[in-house]
DNA sequence: TATGAATGAGGCTTCATTCAT
DNA sequence: AATGAATGAAGCCTCATTCAT
């Protein structure tokens, strides 16, 4: 959160500017795929001069990142406004809807991720990125671990279960994007009904009952 | 499948070349990222001189087209080995281990054919690739039918399973290449086994039972 | 015509460096052959980096043309001076010079109009070259027309006149420069002064009277 | 002219070899334009094999000057069946319609000269085919300054006669070949009639008479 | 601070020519 | 003699990044 009374004018055009390059790099990567997105692109879908994004971000991989680190901290509000005492069943389906919601943002983000990966690209980020997601997982981890001692989920490690939905979750979003599977599911609805049921029980004690 | 007796010399190390373009090209985006591999690298490594590559692909694209082709051709020949009547369990894992098995060649082309879409490359080939991955889905649709008619399956159309299983399968192979999870699973034997356990049953009847 | 004090200091430098671009690259093209000449070449004679090249001209191809386009527009200031009530003699005379006068560049220019035909490069920039070419021949055809009404050219369609004018000129230019021909010429002054006779007089009412 | 009577089987098939590659070539440079067609190409048109093609002709100059001085050998015979004491006017529309028939191989070979002398290639067939046009322009010589002698063309060196029709034939040519004065002729025959008559009294002693 | 012109390393691809079979 | 696979020099163009104004 941004306190914008504590700023001076220039404090908040420059914050703004960062603002509209991210939004125009989100943009941009999502509609012509990010290899394609040059700098000078951004730049004038922001409304700036190219040289003014590296005022803002020292390399295009920094955008990359801030975009990512992005994307997690707002799953981190999610989180945040769970409360170990919850259902769980809403949980898990809040979550998936979350990334489903936006599965070309997510299915860039994993891309993007690969790359700086790859590039071994501004480290400190790449590790901030993990420390939220982390300090994300952790939080439900509490939560997991909570509905296994009430008897509810099976008994194993409490990453086993988030891990667990978490690919399914993304393998749900690949499907929604692959073109190929986009052409074999005629009702999408009712199949992400279908998954998302899966998703919600696949650690449920029930499922492991004899 | 290849006849080399019918082959003349000259035909057979150009065969056998273009297999080393391919094993090569595999090796080099495998190890350094599709991004970092030029042709001329792929070139050095299969030991022969750029130009040559340019006799058996007309494109980089061309390469990347035809490893995926090749592995969704693997998969295939996987699938005529299981017949209608095969336990149904021995061949949710069968297929969860081929794609866990050499996950990063997965996660590698599953990149390659989002950057492939995107640059609309090669689209013949593409197609190609989609019409075998069709044939392989169809023939899992029949297998999944034969489930469904025992009533051990849910009975949903059958391509709900495949598509569920395709899911969890990509998201347990993205799960194994994410530096992230690597650290925080420990006991990985252990988890795949669970993830595993969770794909064989996921759409079994009895979990739709009340 | 460009008015430098309306410019800024860079937006003078700017359009000094494309005109260094088009002279260093006429002159490698003259004294090389336009095949012989790489970008990089141009640059280096420019005294510039390669990539700047392409701040000022997508494609090498499009320096051909601005080139092209330049010598149509002299030629246009030519004619510009050219009023109907001139001397019909003189106008030819002034036309035959103009192009003779650097036959090296207009053959060039016409070798550069076939290849940018045939690789069908730039059409916008072609038709440009097209309409001023188009411009100039009409303004060419007001003057033979009033000669024509003045009854000292043969009535025929002025471009019958044009065209032979211009035939007649291409025919010399490519003369002037053909290795075998200049070896054969001895007197190359009286030999052109002979043609432009010809020129002069070709299309007279006294010529085609019996 | 070949007398295979005198050939063996082998000789006289690579006769027809060598005939096959040149016509194909010529067929290839006059479609798609000399700079777009590989050897690979003329090959295949050819139906033979591409290192075939360096069995006959050591480089890709070679089959253009081939091309060239056939051409040239062409017209040789052209002038062959002309004699001194023939008919002025008839000969030069005979040069006149040779030239025109096909303008565009005229053209064809107009580019690759100024090639093959930019490339300095195969310096001894570029002698060979302008021994051949001096051999040509001699014996239009002779006939031009038969009729000088007969006081029907102008005084003047009889070159100045030849250079001067070459030069308007040439014209004509790329005339006819300008996509743009394709559109502004609109009756060509006309048109080329015009200029032949041109051509035909252009350097009469009665032009030249006050 | 914002700008955008300049840069040049580097990628992909083409193709004339060679040479082993 | 015919072949066509191999070669690698060379060309065009892209684009992240720098830096002077």
């Amino acid at each position: 959160m941004v306190d914008f009374s504590k700023m001076s004018q220039k404090a908040k055009e420059f914050y703004q500017r960062e603002e509209a390059i991210l939004q125009a790099a989100l943009r941009l990567f999502l509609s012509s795929g990010e290899d394609k997105v040059t700098v000078e692109m951004i730049a004038d879908e922001a409304g700036i001069g190219k040289g003014t994004i590296y005022k803002h971000f020292q390399t295009k991989s920094e955008i990359y990142l801030t975009l990512m680190i992005r994307y997690e901290e707002e799953l981190a509000e999610l989180f945040q406004t769970m409360k170990p005492e919850d259902d769980k069943d809403r949980l898990a389906r809040e979550y998936f809807r979350f990334r489903m919601q936006d599965h070309d943002r997510y299915a860039l983000f994993d891309r993007l991720e690969s790359k700086c990966i790859a590039d071994n690209a501004v480290p400190e980020l790449l590790e901030k990125l993990h420390r939220i997601r982390t300090s994300n997982a952790d939080k439900l981890a509490d939560i997991v671990q909570a509905r296994i001692n009430e008897g509810r989920l099976a008994d194993v490690p409490p990453y086993f279960h988030i891990c667990a939905a978490w690919a399914l979750v993304h393998g749900a979003v690949a499907l929604r994007h692959s073109e190929f599977y986009n052409q074999v599911i005629e009702d999408k609805d009712s199949f992400f009904e279908f998954l998302m049921d899966i998703g919600v029980r696949m650690g449920n004690v029930s499922r492991f009952r004899k």
